[in-house]
DNA sequence: CAGTCGTGGAG
DNA sequence: TCTCCAAGACT
């Protein structure tokens, strides 16, 4: 239990000692910061696909796809120019999808009306689909040194915790955080200074059991890593059935796919197996079997391979839907994650579509 | 404004 | 195995 007598927390802004922990935080940022693809160049188009892949989704997931994607798309021109089929392929397993359709639509946004510069300030960034309270001042303040502060997941257990303010979402120290953010915020390098209070709460000040002992700021912590965490939603299950159907056509090999709805909520316009009604098929053999988890929701998947009942009853379900694709084709195809999991683990699917300049090694068989 | 939107990896 | 949740945005 804390100690009634924490009378500081009220105003814990004030009795902190501001510039040094400015100036310690950058230290150690300079010293320990990882090496990551986005953190070569400000180039504004690069940073801004980095901040909106890394929206949710881990550093380490977004690494390669990062690569694959600039090679795909390397300039902010050569992504507005493309089809949202395509974007959303080279999208395919990052989730989030509404990420990637709003990143295209901002591209043909900036290129058409913009000269095909992005804006160099928050607030005009923040105009833009998919550009939000955090990373307006993201981009702006890396790209182009503007003296904003950002309020992420990090950052806000970072504060919450060196300023002792408890987790209660609805509380009014939560909508001052951004606030303490400003106040701490180094203004002759806004970018540095943001990155490392991001990067102290990804590699020191984690979620559970933080390296307080490694921590650079450790000395100006009200809590010391003390931290309450609310509980969350428990997950649900769900079961699903697919159909893994294949034939050839002379030497050419195609797989039966289906696309989803453009209404959908869901993955809408991408590409997965056909379903089948789980109900029917509690006893039939399963050529794949795995789980799959999406938001609250568990997923235990049964992929069945293909018999002409089977055939039918997906024929009845899913009529016009239904489209044979070629299986090298697949790759090319905005796949949703499982489809992409079940044909990655059936050797269906080869590497990834982007073709690499000075790179033509041969499929493998 | 609370719900919704994906996924994979760590512990 | 199961829970947690990551550089959030949008409605």
């Amino acid at each position: 239990m804390p100690r009634a007598e924490n009378i500081k927390s009220a105003d814990s802004g004030e009795s902190l000692d501001a510039a040094g922990f400015r100036r310690d935080l950058r230290k150690w940022y300079k010293a320990n910061a990882r090496e990551l693809p986005w953190r070569e160049s400000q180039d504004p188009y690069r940073i801004w696909l980095s901040e909106i892949m890394l929206q949710q989704t881990r550093v380490a997931t977004v690494i390669d796809r990062y690569k694959e994607f600039l090679q795909r798309f390397p300039t902010l021109v050569a992504l507005a120019l493309a089809r949202e089929e395509d974007v959303l392929a080279a999208w395919s397993g990052l989730g989030y999808y509404h990420r990637a359709r709003s990143l295209h639509r901002a591209a043909q946004f900036v290129m058409r009306e913009c000269n095909a510069q992005l804006p160099e300030t928050a607030a005009e960034l923040r105009s833009l689909p998919g550009i939000g309270e955090y990373t307006a001042p993201a981009i702006a303040s890396i790209c182009f040194n503007e003296p904003v502060a950002l309020v992420d997941g990090n950052v806000e257990r970072v504060l919450l915790r060196v300023l002792s303010l408890g987790e209660n979402k609805r509380s009014p120290a939560m909508k001052r955080l951004h606030e303490q953010a400003t106040m701490l915020l180094d203004v002759r390098n806004p970018g540095t200074h943001n990155q490392a209070m991001m990067e102290l709460g990804a590699t020191i000040c984690l979620p559970r059991n933080p390296k307080c002992s490694e921590c650079p700021v450790q000395k100006y912590c009200k809590t010391q890593g003390e931290h309450e965490t609310t509980a969350r939603k428990t997950m649900r299950s769900q079961e699903s059935v697919y159909l893994l159907a294949t034939r050839k056509k002379g030497t050419v090999t195609e797989v039966l796919m289906m696309k989803r709805g453009a209404e959908e909520s869901q993955m809408a316009g991408m590409w997965e197996l056909p379903s089948l009604p789980p109900e029917l098929f509690r006893n039939s053999e399963v050529l794949l079997g795995l789980r799959h988890s999406i938001t609250n929701t568990n997923y235990y998947v049964r992929v069945l391979a293909s018999k002409p009942a089977l055939m039918e009853i997906a024929k009845n379900e899913h009529g016009d839907a239904l489209v044979w694709k070629r299986q090298k084709m697949l790759n090319t195809l905005p796949l949703t994650g499982l489809a992409r999991k079940v044909l990655q683990r059936m050797d269906l699917l080869h590497r990834p579509p982007v073709h690499l300049p000075g790179n033509d090694r041969q499929q493998i068989e």
